[in-house]
DNA sequence: ACAAAAGTGTTGTCCGTACACCCATGT
DNA sequence: ACATGGGTGTACGGACAACACTTTTGT
């Protein structure tokens, strides 16, 4: 009797030129050999899920230490020419000045932004279509951007993460007001300045542990 | 080496008495023997994870041909005592007069009210806790709710049922005006009459397919 | 005629949105 | 002094929330 197999998936996101970019490796083995994949693998014995999916990421990228988050499970019965495996994909968002290195099994590992991705083994694509979902929804509902930005950031650069990742222009007073009322941030003293003109005040996050801000965001029925 | 095994868990959810209910059953078995816990068991080879859900449901409780939702998945390395066992999770939400039929793994099915659970086997307080949380966002951005109204069904009945998941009282006025906007609905010319007083209009769900309205419920920003 | 639930509109308030100018700096 | 991005406030309109009375029926 075959035996069902336990993967997992990250789909990395970060952002490169003002464009919003998937971390992708390119297959070393069958099946899908050559073809762009996630980076993920199977689950080890006394690991729990997330630990695996850091535990390839690092192995198949070089990219360690990354908060990850649970997207959905992927289990189709002909999802893997090999047999039986269901997938685990989770989230991430990473700045993208880490080096990647690749391994054993991936030949390369690469960004590729997400308007114009390489056809992908498996699954693949319609994993990063729901992640693609999934992240204008936790940008907006937690404070998962403190995952990308530095430790100090300006707003204007906050503000172009957020116009990235939910694709259009935020009108720069509103944001500001926004961001303020949500009660993530503290300004410290210290400014930025780059080229000629006025510095601007850096921000940091109060709270750098994953948190939820659905209750300061209301949903239809109050 | 020890092989890891994949379980699917449902959360059911009804209404009864103006109450919110969960479907739990009995364990037959070791381990948890006696105690209670959510139905569920180990996912088959060729058979696909909401098939696997589906299927235990029916052999533990007798229900039959309900939607299930995917929750999440659940992967402590110590979670079963059995040995490694992961568990995919997913909810659903149904009319309270089915049968519940008990069979070979379980000793009963029940009803409880989630305001007074007993302690659960395994993590399955967790993941009772994650699926309150889910199905109140459920509610609130698809029409899951026409997995548990019957056919025709009058807005004040409707409305209870959104009062007891949310758990807070409505303005019958604003819900119809929202429930009306959100065009899930269409009027029949029936009317139902129960005791000495005004008869009311039944509707209809226009779509009896899950579908998401997220596009019609904004969240933060613009 | 009375009891009991169904059905219906309006108004004030708050939130979201659109929009334009001054500020601080380097060259 | 000028060019560049940083930083701020206001006014309008639409959505949300609060609220009370009339309708239809059975007894």
């Amino acid at each position: 009797m075959p035996e069902i197999k336990i993967a997992v998936d990250a789909v990395v996101f970060t952002i490169i030129d003002n464009g919003l970019n998937i971390l992708l490796i390119e297959r070393k083995k069958e099946p899908y050999k050559g073809k762009f994949a996630l980076p993920g693998g199977f689950l080890e014995n006394n690991e729990e899920l997330e630990e695996a999916a850091t535990r390839e990421l690092h192995e198949e990228t070089g990219v360690k230490d990354i908060f990850l988050k649970q997207l959905k499970t992927y289990g189709s019965v002909k999802r893997d020419p090999r047999g039986r495996v269901i997938s685990v994909a989770f989230i991430a968002l990473i700045n993208s000045d880490r080096e990647l290195v690749a391994s054993s099994d991936a030949l390369r590992a690469n960004w590729h932004p997400t308007h114009s991705l390489p056809e992908l083994a498996f699954d693949h694509e319609v994993i990063v279509k729901d992640a693609l979902a999934q992240l204008k929804i936790e940008i907006q509902t937690t404070n998962i951007a403190c995952q990308i930005l530095p430790e100090r950031f300006t707003l204007t650069k906050m503000q172009k993460l957020y116009e990235n990742i939910l694709g259009k222009e935020l009108d720069k007073r509103n944001f500001r007001k926004k961001i303020k009322e949500l009660e993530l941030l503290k300004e410290t003293k210290e400014t930025f300045m780059e080229g000629a003109h006025r510095p601007a005040l850096l921000y940091e996050f109060s709270n750098k542990g994953y948190s939820d801000i659905k209750d300061k965001v209301h949903v239809f029925l109050k």
